[in-house]
DNA sequence: CTCTATTTGTACGTATGTATC
DNA sequence: AGATACATACGTACAAATAGA
């Protein structure tokens, strides 16, 4: 079903949260290939530039990777990251700070977040 | 001058690093308004899409936010926030982490930060 | 080994919607 | 009300790398 480009709804962001869906869920774990952009094309009658702007979000949030011609793969988990003295980590997304005794705090898109220093 | 498509260097990527030394130059500096993508395009001669698709790295890099119809800016950064010993931060978008050489790596959205200080 | 098909990357053009000025 | 500017979405074409027959 076309998606008329006067909706609402954002196609290319229906893709984006129902492959979202599809690797939270586990149905695609890591390692797994996306379908092709020729497949979700025919899947979702989207247009291309429709379909690769959803994979490009997936890709841009960290769920999958894109090998050159191979196809898009999704990945898994990482351990955690230990900052490093020197290292900063930022996000275009609003960062959650939890604390040693459990609470949390919100902190803004684009924060640096820097190792305190050792000792 | 038109890049032709079939050029090894792509046209998106040098409009995308011209921007980039323009900001880090600070002739462009927080608060200001990038060239509209009208002017972008009569600047560059190439196409809207290689331009936004510039323009959206600019973003997705965290250099720039662009309110809907009014333009593209540049963003200052925020004070930096020390991790302490015990804290930890994720974020629902992927993460960028920055060495002390200047390097830089995505992280996956939701990977858990920690502090490496110990002791 | 060569040819071919598949798949992603890049790049162009066009049209419409919608919010701001 | 009109012009401007960004967002979304369609279409097309060719390049390049890979995989398979």
């Amino acid at each position: 079903m076309v998606m008329p480009m006067t909706d609402s709804v954002r196609a290319w962001r229906v893709l984006f949260e129902d492959l979202c869906r599809l690797i939270r869920s586990g149905r695609l774990v890591p390692g797994d290939r996306l379908p092709s952009e020729t497949a979700l094309i025919a899947q979702t009658g989207l247009s291309r530039t429709t379909v690769r702007q959803a994979i490009g979000q997936l890709r841009s949030v960290g769920l999958v990777s894109t090998l050159a011609p191979k196809g898009t793969f999704v990945l898994g988990t990482p351990d955690p990251v230990r900052l490093m003295a020197g290292e900063s980590v930022t996000a275009e997304a609003a960062l959650t700070l939890t604390r040693a005794d459990g609470s949390t705090a919100l902190l803004p898109a684009g924060t640096p977040i820097v190792c305190a220093a050792t000792r």
